[in-house]
DNA sequence: GTCTATATTTTGATAGAC
DNA sequence: GTCTATCAAAATATAGAC
């Protein structure tokens, strides 16, 4: 834990991360550059070098930071001892609120999910998969409650974070395709994309035709 | 109409397409390289630019593509006279079709999304801006047909592609992880996915109109 | 830690022969 | 329509002074 830090003017590194942020998710890592990123952080390009000596790997501090993050803030959630269905509320909410509080962090999840993972080291996936790890708590948890029925955590993932991604990250298309096609409500607030998330996830658990017969697709091994 | 093309050894312009498409699907456009697209078709470099006249073009006639031909399988469900809980799902359906015909198609609309629709031209938009425009007629048909609660159609849209986008487009990484977190099964197969997504959507469509405070969990009794 | 100037490589694009 | 050879413009990275 990082001592609050008084008012001391936002340190080059600091700012550098910030900017490159911003970058990596508006346009990825290939589309983003060095000489953008210094421009944006008002802040010599060769520092970059100096702070993180190469693009590539300025890029893998930003992963590491979000993801561990984020999963540190799920983390705690299984093992709080509330009901189930508050459990995967929380959850929810939670994620969402990574994103507010991390506005390039859907877009940059959403671009390294299409790009294979080029780029995500060893604990960065491992925190990636720390999400998955505490949704499978939550899920056993309420069926040990008898609450909710059998889900496959995976499946349950993509229904929650699919939503929440694509909202959060693809705020600034619709704003051009709003303005195109004006008829189109295309800005629920935030929290009524979460609640319908949540209701959705909820529905979907505790209603016993929701869960079909489990897929038995085995690889045909020679 | 183009004419049914017997057998022709495909053409240069289609190996092209088809090599693209998976190059940019993988690597974004920032990210493919006009050599490797090149290499991958068997085709000389200087064929992008004598079809496509540049890189930009190329990926513009793919988008263009792409787009158009999911709206035009979407299009005909709202006026085909079936329930609308049978068209919802047909939606579904069609959808996680069109992502199995054209594999690179996931991977490319998250990123347009994520990218704010930089590479986007009007017509392009408009193709999906038709996408929603067919999921609101099934909307407003199941509504009509006093089956479905008032919703906002684009966030019915955002719960059924979300989950379907990050699925399709996530098989690479999923690959990679499964092998480092063996105890995950990450692996539903894409008949589960789609029916979950329906069911989802369902569930919250035909519980009562948008109530979105107490969904699912609180039915005293039926 | 910071900046200027510069090296090196990659890459999108084209001219022009066939 | 196809290919070779090549250019010109980025863009990443690094010396080396301060």
């Amino acid at each position: 834990m990082a001592a609050p830090r008084a008012r001391a003017p936002e340190p080059t590194r600091d700012r550098l991360l910030a900017a490159a942020a911003a970058e990596f998710a508006a346009r990825g890592f290939d589309g983003a550059k060095v000489d953008r990123i210094a421009a944006r952080a008002r802040v010599n390009k060769a520092m970059i070098y100096y702070h993180f000596a190469s693009k590539a790997g300025l890029y893998r501090e930003i992963l590491r930071d979000l993801f561990a993050e984020v999963a540190a803030a799920l983390e705690p959630i299984p093992a709080s001892g509330e009901a189930p269905d508050v459990q995967l509320r929380r959850f929810v909410e939670t994620l969402a609120a990574e994103a507010i509080a991390r506005p390039h962090f859907p877009a940059i999840w959403m671009r390294e999910m299409a790009e294979g993972g080029r780029h995500l080291d060893g604990s960065t996936m491992l925190a990636m998969g720390g999400v998955l790890a505490v949704l499978r708590r939550i899920l056993a948890n309420g069926r040990a409650a008898g609450r909710f029925g059998d889900a496959h955590p995976f499946l349950v993932q993509i229904t929650i974070v699919g939503p929440l991604l694509l909202f959060a990250a693809s705020a600034p298309l619709r704003r051009r395709l709003g303005h195109l096609v004006p008829s189109a409500d295309l800005n629920p607030s935030r929290e009524a994309v979460t609640a319908r998330v949540i209701a959705a996830s909820l529905a979907v658990l505790t209603d016993r035709a929701g869960a079909p017969a489990r897929p038995a697709r085995r690889r045909t091994r020679p």
